[in-house]
DNA sequence: CTTGACCTTCCATCTGCTGGAAGGAGCATA
DNA sequence: TATGCTCCTTCCAGCAGATGGAAGGTCAAG
């Protein structure tokens, strides 16, 4: 199987298989002609990329489930241990952004949003509460 | 005030600073010795510009937002316009993450997590929906 | 005069691809 | 056999948004 086919048939691109071939993830074989040849586990091997990197895992963590699944010899302790340090987080992001969410649909809400320049948004962008007065001539 | 200052003043690292000069976010005044000179209204628009990436705003869109914040005739529509379309690609993504979150809960929920290799979550990355069967030889 | 804390520029690195150029391989058709 | 077309190859560049480090200039104190 060609890379092309092996796209398809993993729903990765071309592209991005090349790139996993290139930092190790994945070793097909090559024919004759020097395209690469996928056999049934690569392609397989793939769509489990695919699906962990869609379930945001980083590469590495890739990599690393990947050792664990082809090792017959896992606890499943550390497959829980790493994606539950993904999902923690997972959930760390979104309370960041569900704190960023809040703040900005205030200053939404706060600003008028007519023709007028007066912008409650731009206000709260330029508070210098984070401005230390040096006592300075500024020039 | 010389850059670390700056940088002490606005919340940013030094490289930071020297970064957004190169990408034209800043235009500080040298010094004869070839030093960044930054007046109060520099280390103004560095906090602005912090204060900005700190809600996510990307970097072009900050630059909008200081051409706004400088423009006297500005439309609070247009900074409004500009804030309402950050604020739904917040929510977008965050409607992402509770989506993998939902996900990988209900993984690690399944998973047993002792010394055993029995694992759901790798069950469930190596699920082959996404590979369609060629019916190819496989090497 | 030396030391140390600054400052400068430039180049490399990170994540995870993606795009494109230049050229080879394979197959069908004229 | 020549031509076309699609696929494949490698290599290089670039995206965001910094960040790290090397090599060297500057400045004030002791």
């Amino acid at each position: 199987m060609n890379i092309g086919n092996a796209a398809e048939a993993s729903g990765l691109p071309a592209k991005t298989i090349r790139y996993y071939e290139e930092i190790g993830l994945i070793r097909p074989r090559r024919d004759a002609n020097g395209y690469r040849a996928f056999g049934r586990r690569d392609v397989h091997k793939l769509a489990f990329l695919a699906r962990a990197r869609a379930l945001g895992f980083s590469i590495e963590e890739c990599r690393a489930l990947i050792g664990l699944y082809e090792d017959e010899k896992r606890a499943s302790e550390d497959v829980k241990a790493l994606t539950r340090e993904h999902l923690k987080r997972i959930d760390t992001r979104i309370a960041e952004l569900q704190g960023l969410r809040e703040t900005l649909a205030q200053l939404v809400a706060a600003c008028a949003g007519d023709h007028r320049p007066d912008c409650p948004i731009l206000a709260d962008l330029a508070r210098d509460s984070a401005i230390t007065d040096m006592g300075e001539v500024s020039r």
